[in-house]
DNA sequence: ATAGGGTTAG
């Protein structure tokens, strides 16, 4: 039997409860005491719900009963809640006329919309806060231009950027691994040159988008300045496991395996994203046992791999002409770690047999596919085609390939498929395809691009 | 009560 608690104990208690017997004894409490008349504790009491397993529906029940009464606990609804349902109660709540008093909601939907990849609800959010004046906070506005850098709206990103009248090094962080996932590391680049000028400090955070960008422009030297960077200006970095796994990424793909394995072993915490990063880095480097060995490594420390490593494990397979150890691999991907295999994987797996020379076998695993093979899949079997002369084969896929990218805005590569199939029918000395396929190529010239070398 | 992170096949 418990004794009436004051509220302030009460309160505190909440804040302690790990479980939701725990916070279901609270809840009583606050009923017994009254205390649920007071909108804060209501907030906190969902919130706690939310924290703990299994209590989403107690907490929803809760809200329920308390909807439209006060934007405290419809923002802890809008923070808790799985990413689709925020935006969802994010539109009731516009549509019965509510008005956010605060800018937290607009942060929580926010970032719902990052996680969902969802521009255009994003979009319209982003237009709400300025109408409503949010658009000047410093935290607002980092939020916007995290939302657009990850969803592909980097130009928009970098508008609101320019707009702000203040920003900090969290603002600039956003800015620089936006333009990192958008594939424009020297923009990153310069941006924390410019940032250095503001007489800002780098964070840890500026550090990983500083590797990321090293590792796209393949930049050992530029790799190597901004290591010593790092130890000279980020505090305890040797603890830090996301500048580790992009210092192995980094020299991973600087080509300097030996920089990267001395990273990865000196390091202190390791995840399965460092697991994942080192082993990918031995399969380029034609380490395929090494890669291999890592997954037995990885499980005694008691690590679980996931989809991504088995994308590295495939491909070291791949790299090294292990045919049995990536088909074996490839089967324990669902059979034994109970995650379903996705297109990387297949790729790979296309790779391996096709240049095993087991063509007629890739091109069935393709036609087995449980999902729409991609240009990527059918790219590797038309190069497996060309090296192992199949040239009827080599035809039909290469027809198929250009094809399906005619159909689709992402004709990227369309210049390198078109030469592919031409390889293919010059391999069978049928001079007058190879000019046909030219002349078309030239007429699709608009989606050519030059090739670039990062040497 | 508010913002930001690292690894995917060729």
């Amino acid at each position: 039997m418990l004794l009436p608690l004051p509220r302030a104990r009460c309160l505190s208690l909440l804040g302690l409860c790990s479980n939701i017997k725990q916070v279901k004894q609270i809840h009583a409490q606050l009923i017994t005491n009254s205390l649920l008349r007071q909108l804060s504790a209501v907030a906190k009491l969902i919130e706690r719900y939310f924290v703990v397993d299994n209590g989403e529906s107690c907490a929803r029940l809760i809200f329920e009963q308390h909807a439209g009464s006060s934007d405290l606990i419809s923002n802890v609804m809008l923070r808790y809640s799985h990413p689709e349902e925020a935006l969802t109660l994010f539109s009731d709540q516009i549509r019965r006329g509510l008005v956010m008093r605060d800018c937290f909601a607009y942060t929580y939907v926010l970032k719902s919309c990052t996680q969902l990849n969802a521009l255009r609800e994003g979009m319209q959010v982003h237009g709400r806060i300025v109408k409503s004046g949010f658009a000047s906070d410093i935290v607002v506005g980092t939020t916007v231009i995290h939302f657009y850098a990850s969803c592909k709206g980097i130009r928009s990103a970098h508008r609101v950027f320019d707009e702000m009248t203040t920003r900090n090094v969290v603002t600039w962080n956003a800015l620089m691994i936006g333009c990192c996932l958008n594939d424009s590391a020297e923009e990153a680049l310069v941006l924390f040159k410019e940032m250095l000028q503001h007489g800002l400090a780098s964070t840890d955070r500026t550090a990983i988008a500083l590797l990321s960008a090293c590792s796209q422009l393949c930049n050992l030297v530029l790799g190597f300045m901004v290591h010593a960077y790092i130890c000279k200006t980020i505090a305890r970095h040797q603890d830090c496991v996301f500048i580790g796994t992009g210092l192995v990424d980094m020299y991973c793909k600087c080509g300097c395996l030996m920089s990267a394995l001395r990273v990865f072993d000196g390091m202190t915490e390791k995840n399965v994203l460092t697991w994942s990063a080192m082993i990918l880095g031995l399969a380029i480097h034609g380490k395929g046992e090494a890669a291999l060995a890592q997954l037995y490594e990885m499980e005694k420390e008691g690590l679980t791999p996931n989809a991504v490593t088995f994308t590295g494990l495939l491909s070291a397979c791949c790299h090294n002409g292990l045919i049995e150890e990536g088909l074996y691999l490839f089967d324990a991907i669902k059979s034994r770690f109970g995650i379903e295999p996705c297109m990387q994987h297949y790729g790979c797996i296309v790779d391996l047999l096709g240049r095993a020379g087991m063509v007629k076998e890739a091109y069935e695993f393709v036609r087995r596919m449980p999902i729409e093979p991609d240009a990527i899949v059918w790219r590797a079997l038309l190069g497996a085609c060309r090296i192992h002369k199949h040239e009827k084969l080599g035809e039909e896929i290469g027809k198929n390939l250009l094809h399906l990218e005619k159909k689709s805005t992402l004709a990227i590569n369309n210049c390198e498929d078109y030469i592919a199939l031409s390889n293919i029918y010059a391999s069978a000395e049928r001079w007058e395809d190879v000019s046909t396929l030219r002349q078309q190529m030239k007429k699709s010239a608009a989606n050519n691009r030059s090739g670039r070398s990062a040497v």
